[in-house]
DNA sequence: CAGTGGTCTAGACCACACC
DNA sequence: GTGTGGTCTAGACCACTGT
């Protein structure tokens, strides 16, 4: 007889390993775990077997078992308390977590976006986004200009800025694909970024590229993304039709 | 005669161990790197010791130091790659960084900010607030509306709605200080949020108390706040002058 | 008190990048 | 090859929570 109650999930599932695998084995068992929570085997405020035991059932070392642990801890998806244990949390902050990856993305909403160049060219910089890219004023820097559509009614026109120098980006490559997604195929290692949302009225020229009344709001946003040598990769100064978007994230650890 | 390039930093100053502190030696070794970082006596692109060395010299075992390391990863101020080494991020990168941590507190910025406290009540929850705090229909739930200035100018009206059953907060606490620090002080383990922030624009009454134009936009922005058991903790709705406070947010990782 | 997670050690082997 | 970080093991002690 257990004095304590015992934890209410024996084990999820099955845990499956595969030795032979490159993939890791804490990323093995931290996926499995991640997917019986997200299908709800594993309810929310459960407690889970203790991971000394659990490493145990799976024929794993501790700090392995752990590592796992601390993937879930860091993705937001279970609570640990020393003394206590670790709890799945409600699903109702899982589904918000979610939306943290699309960000300015709304491929995923069905609305099929597209995406239409509106202008594809090298110039030369000038002093805002020279000093912002960090190359020499009036030295070439690739300008595009797209607009984003979704479900036909255009949402952002997107202004971005490239040092001309680091990789390759062709006008046909933008077109079906995202700039972030042809920049990582370029070989470029994204780090972070930095940005902006402010807000402002639009302006004639933007009302109407938007499909919006002459007077509306824009929400703005200037993003600068680095890559890991430190470098600036792409400079990017964005309007959307704030009646028809907004921008949604969700903070981890407050 | 190494055949390979040294690394370009020898040991940060002299990292100092107190084994007797409670904060853990991970901790320790990690905030003094950080603190080298910042203040430039490691430079950018700096390969740094590799970690088995380090670990060596500072008499602590190599997961120890790899966890250190993974801490300064995890905060974006070093890159590793496999089979090169780790190298410190560029400042630039590390500044911009470091703008996370405010979000919509402009306190640091020396604006020397002020709340006002414009109402303070216990009120029946309207259907929508009892839908996202989780609540009854027409139970009680706090309702604060709060002013905030910067430099004397309003910025922003901030609503708030509370549950009534978790926690004590007062009006008087409200004045002087945040409410995130207020429900931290209260016992509240606060887990994640999420938030969207779009815009449009100001209602007459929204554009006279913020001291706009009547004609002016602003930024809107609602939030959701739960607590480590999944429960909603607070649930804020916001305007704030478009013309006068933007976002600011970094991403990492991308 | 027993049970939990948090920290720490001292080894080992592997995958990868550069020379 | 040689050096780097990435993974894994098998132990240990401690701090905290709830009974």
């Amino acid at each position: 007889m257990s004095r304590r109650p015992a934890p209410d999930a024996t084990v999820a599932k099955a845990i499956t390993l595969d030795r032979a695998s490159p993939v890791p084995l804490y990323y093995q068992v931290a996926q499995q775990l991640e997917h019986s929570i997200e299908a709800g085997d594993l309810t929310p405020g459960m407690r889970l077997v203790n991971e000394i035991e659990l490493a145990d059932l799976l024929g794993l070392s501790r700090p392995t078992m752990r590592k796992a642990m601390e993937y879930l801890v860091d993705k937001g998806l279970v609570v640990r308390q020393r003394g206590v244990g670790t709890r799945v949390v409600s699903p109702k902050v899982r589904r918000s977590l979610e939306l943290t990856s699309l960000f300015d993305d709304l491929a995923e909403a069905g609305l099929k976006p597209s995406t239409e160049v509106l202008s594809f060219a090298t110039i030369p910089a000038t002093p805002e986004v020279a000093g912002i890219l960090m190359v020499p004023a009036d030295s070439p820097v690739i300008s595009v200009v797209r607009l984003r559509r979704a479900l036909g009614q255009p949402i952002a026109r997107l202004t971005n800025y490239l040092p001309t120098d680091r990789f390759v980006i062709t006008e046909v490559g933008l077109a079906c694909e995202g700039l972030y997604q042809l920049l990582r195929r370029a070989g470029v290692q994204l780090h972070s970024a930095t940005q902006t949302i402010g807000g402002r009225l639009a302006t004639p020229d933007e009302a109407r590229l938007l499909g919006e009344p002459r007077s509306s709001a824009v929400l703005t946003m200037q993003r600068t993304a680095y890559d890991d040598h430190g470098i600036v990769v792409e400079y990017g100064d964005h309007i959307y039709a704030a009646a028809r978007y907004s921008f949604q994230m969700s903070l981890l650890s407050l």
